[in-house]
DNA sequence: TAATAATGTTAGACTACACTAACAAATAAA
DNA sequence: TTTATTTGTTAGTGTAGTCTAACATTATTA
């Protein structure tokens, strides 16, 4: 059985790929993840090679193994599962759910688990917007734009968000935002891509750093990778 | 804030306390319940000594401060309140929640407690029939005696269960056994006090042990303690 | 009450996970 | 292509929680 902090390197692994769509990632940027030295997390991957559940050579990139990716793919499954959870039947509110469910994750019981999944009706997404992993750890893919890919005058709805801190998350509250509202773009800045966005009749100015943490898809078509209409309303 | 650890040590010491009816603890007996050896015991006293969380003096017996037994009544609450969640919401059965409450009980959010309580409409009895201490930290006494102390030709209601362990808990479900259900006491060993029972028409011969850790009410006036009714069916 | 048993304590060692400081390798820039 | 910067590694330390072995104290009982 893996402990609490194996899990939680595995599942940062997981994660980096995730964000960045690369599978091989640094030692340093593992450590920046998971708020550790570098020194503690070169410790842990030769742990972790040990128990075959990441490749990695000296000074090398590290990747999971099939094992590893398949236990990091459950930890997230519990996760968006437990925020699901309390989102949906405890009414906690959208920013608050992650903090919790980054401790209810390491609840070790494929029953509880299990019955969670059918007591809340084998949920796809979880209130982000991301996707839950099955039992099989098949998760639906998104083909995400950003904010930040809209083009000025154009409308679009977010679906999720990449940035799971509280301070962002309050922000994204704070414009009025929420899953599956829709944006339009009032302009942006040319010099630094500050854009003004409308929601819900609310205008606001936001950054290219907020812009890029919110997952968009085309407000007519809800493809959000390139969308193949002519009306498409994303650049 | 406390770790896993200390945290496992108040509920241990306060677990005693109510199975016992005795404040004070001693050194073994804690580490037994707790499953370490005793020096392990000591070195963690000593910490929690530290911490103002209990009082003890060398070679002397142990006892929880007010604010250690604020602590430990908390992770009662928690994992009563837990348990019953598995069992009412995801269908665990009986003898499966206490092991995964053990892990939840640990999870560090008031907020999570609080709508918890409120998701399961404030309930005032775990599904073993222990009281759960509300949020002030007040709990439902319960007078209780055991199915050892009923004479023979007598009937008692069986209200919850001391021994929580999954080999006793599957046990009782074995014998027919659970919460409300009525028990007959047809005859007793006088050498060892076996007792046969029936539940629902089935019979079973028990020990004495087993009989020890089952908390029954009288079955006409559900009085545990010392039921006043002349026709009292405890003795 | 003196011997024996039970209970409790100390000392020293081990593992997991974290750190700092110093060094090595790889990459980027001049 | 040499230097500077970034990235990664090693060595040595510290803390939490556990252990065993040896010893001290308290309780029991012969």
């Amino acid at each position: 059985m893996l402990s609490y902090t194996e899990e939680n390197y595995l599942k940062g692994l997981l994660k980096i790929t995730f964000d960045s769509g690369i599978e091989e990632v640094g030692t340093n940027e593992l450590a920046t993840a998971l708020a550790v030295k570098p020194a503690t997390a070169n410790d842990m991957l030769k742990k972790l090679k040990e128990k075959k559940l990441v490749d990695y050579e000296k000074y090398g990139k590290i990747t999971l193994t099939a094992e590893g990716k398949k236990n990091a793919i459950d930890i997230i499954r519990k996760h968006r599962l437990w925020e699901t959870f309390l989102y949906e039947k405890l009414e906690f509110s959208w920013d608050e759910v992650h903090e919790v469910a980054e401790q209810l994750e390491h609840i070790h019981s494929q029953k509880l688990i299990d019955k969670l999944d059918k007591f809340l009706d084998y949920p796809e997404f979880d209130p982000h917007g991301d996707p839950i992993p099955n039992k099989k750890g098949e998760l639906k893919a998104q083909f995400k734009k950003t904010l930040s890919d809209v083009a000025v005058g154009k409308s679009c709805k977010m679906v999720a968000v990449k940035d799971n801190s509280s301070s962002f998350l309050q922000y994204v509250v704070k414009v009025g935002l929420g899953i599956n509202n829709e944006i339009t773009v009032l302009s942006k800045q040319e010099y630094d891509a500050i854009m003004v966005i409308e929601v819900n009749g609310l205008k606001s100015s936001v950054s290219q750093k907020f812009a890029e943490n919110i997952f968009v898809v085309c407000n007519i078509c809800s493809v959000g990778k390139s969308c193949p209409k002519v009306k498409c309303e994303l650049k």
